[in-house]
DNA sequence: CATGAATGAGCTTTCATTCAT
DNA sequence: CATGAATGAAAGCTCATTCAT
């Protein structure tokens, strides 16, 4: 990203009071079908193999344009990661727990995450990428940083909602336990063509996806309970 | 890979008892050192961003070798592939288990994989590269769908030796229990850095690298154990 | 030429009412300049010998607008095919025949063909190479196929008309004669380098060329001619 | 063909008294391999576009072979021309004409011509090649100069015994007449790709190729008698 | 605002050829 | 005699980016 270079966020001058016009209106689809296609054509093809021209095309606007709302290809991954995770977090935001059933609560977050990740595969690879570049673009977004996860707050409650009920220990961290969550779901999402070929079972199947589920669930679960259910039939309930 | 491209294994005729000449030890070395390079240079910018040059000058030979000898940009890929699972199995292997102790042998698989995920980063950025592009080089490779993880059956061993024992649940699958593991060793090496922007702490810091082997092995246990060591204490042990 | 590759006609929006600007015009030229450059250069060295960089060496222009313009340096042969078929139609569209005097207008046919071909040897050469590529670039051209020869039209109506007249044998048909007269004049012109050597004598000085065109002349007459000239004389008039 | 390359002839010292041994005709059919592997790799690609590792790999040998019998890749051509002229020299020698049947004996030669044209289509896309070059190959070769065609002489012949019977006119040369001939066999095989796109009828079809053959013999005929036959029924005789 | 044209560096791959056993 | 290894130039093509309306 060249410092000469001017880059424009579509309302011109920000937080103008102006009602936009049809031209500001017409800009920002441009600038959005264009972020839609970025968001897409980098999923697939990585940082590198996304080029310009094909994101143009896909929008089907023109290279050109890229240039004028994004500054720069790298300006664009930048953008697309801001808008990924605002994206997730606005996910995040709307999960509805009831810190009073911290069991339940917990089953929730985990089906949460994995179903984020096996819905958004986008957002899955779009993070490979930016960790192949060692996280030097989210390094250089403010706003990106703004949306730390709102899930660990989340989940620092209902562990203490359990362990005031007696029911969870207190030795588990929320950022522990959320990391066990998100790389379960992340990782099962992330390799599943590897993991395929080298389980020789197809990661993808409904059923299997179920399974993994119960299975994070229960480890989750009993990684936190005082005392996990006892055996008999305790895995599925 | 078009498949009227000659490509050299260095060997000549196989089998043949001639001792190996100097020229034969050479075209070895370059036959090396360009997969050396190229898992180095992959690792870094991934199968589009590693481009022939940087890999032969990377190797002190010629672009020309790399089709000499793999044929293709992807025939070399593959061949990293290869060789990256080879390494795996190989360290895997090396693992010397005693089933008599199942919890410490458990506790030794955590290590094992979390530490070599640590040590051998370009495992996990290799293995990205080749989810993005859908397992479509793993799928060609016959050699390397060979290298399926002897773990799971190491670890199925020490789940039956607990089970036995009656210190293990008999409801959690080998498979299962290896995801788990290995979801939590990848995910953390290979999303460091956004995972590190995001938390706002150095994921790579030793105390923090320590802190979540003893969290996967305590999480990993508890999940296996009928009956899971009480509060106090527990989480170090 | 893959299908993905944008390729641009320079008119932007078909039928705009605009009066082109100095971009289009330099446009118009730099596209002009290029298939100009193929046709010399793949004229000389064939479709394999002739270089993209050659030919955007020889338009003053750069490999990529040949990208640009044509897709792909096969669009480009495909495009210069075009064109030399257009130039031929052209100037057979300009042959002015009697058909009230067959005779003289047969002679007339003989004579543009012979001289378009020496005066056109790149439309021979590149004729070759596109049959030497078994026509599959023509194959793909719809426009090229538009081109087919009115000359086999012209001689139909000379033949008729002799035919008419008592002077010319009904059994002839046009396509026959027109490939008679082809294969004089291109064989001729295509294989005066073996020929020359074979049959050791410049084909290319002006009185072998013109007592070539008389021959031939004369062999078409007779071939269609009720009653060919007597011996006396006839071969020169 | 740098001048300091050495190049082999198969038998060592040319015009040695001595059998070969079991080595040189192993020698002698690597390089008869070579040579037909380049004819067929040449004729369907190009001078340009038949590379020799195709060529080498087409004769189930190694490059290196070509350099060590023909020096370079333009001496392989030139061998390949040379070869298939002294084949054609070959096929043409063994035509056995009655000059006492004049009119029979045209039949026969034009039926030779078309008939090897067809047959050895390689023959003519390697002729095309070298006139492309402006047979600066042929040039450089003593040994195809010798083989003048014969074709020539006999031409002469057939048409002194017909002018000698009174059937044939005396205004006609050989050569004029043997041009003719072979350009409308070379033309009508040559350009059979181009021609049938141009025609939209397929000029290899069996009844085109017959009926094609008819109207030369015809043309030719007419060309030469001084009283063709009249119009009923004679040209199909 | 949008768009066609231009640019030069860099990509993967193939080429003819030579070296060393 | 035959063959595997090496080499550097050049091929076709794609890239991100800038210019000029």
């Amino acid at each position: 990203m060249s410092s000469n270079t001017t880059m424009r966020t579509v309302a011109g001058r920000a937080g103008a009071r102006r009602r936009p016009g049809v031209r500001e209106k017409a800009a920002q689809a441009t600038r959005e079908s264009l972020l839609r296609a970025a968001i897409k054509v980098f999923a697939r093809h990585g940082l590198h193999g996304g080029s310009v021209e094909k994101i143009a095309r896909a929008a089907r606007s023109y290279d050109r344009m890229i240039y004028y709302y994004f500054g720069s290809k790298e300006g664009l991954f930048v953008a697309v990661l801001e808008e990924i995770y605002r994206r997730f977090n606005e996910a995040e935001a709307r999960l509805d727990l009831d810190p009073g059933r911290p069991v339940e609560a917990l089953r929730a977050v985990v089906h949460f995450a994995l179903d984020y990740y096996r819905r958004n595969p986008e957002f899955v690879t779009l993070l490979n990428s930016e960790n192949l570049h060692r996280g030097k673009h989210i390094g250089k977004s403010l706003r990106a940083r703004e949306y730390s996860s709102s899930a660990i707050g989340v989940i620092d409650e209902l562990l203490r909602s359990g362990v005031a009920r007696g029911e969870f220990r207190p030795d588990v961290t929320a950022r522990d336990l959320y990391l066990l969550i998100a790389a379960a779901g992340y990782f099962y999402q992330s390799n599943r063509f590897t993991l395929s070929a080298f389980l020789g079972e197809n990661l993808e199947a409904p059923e299997a996806v179920a399974s993994w589920e119960r299975f994070v669930q229960d480890a989750v679960l009993r990684t936190v309970l005082v005392a996990p259910p006892p055996v008999d039939g305790a895995a599925a309930t």
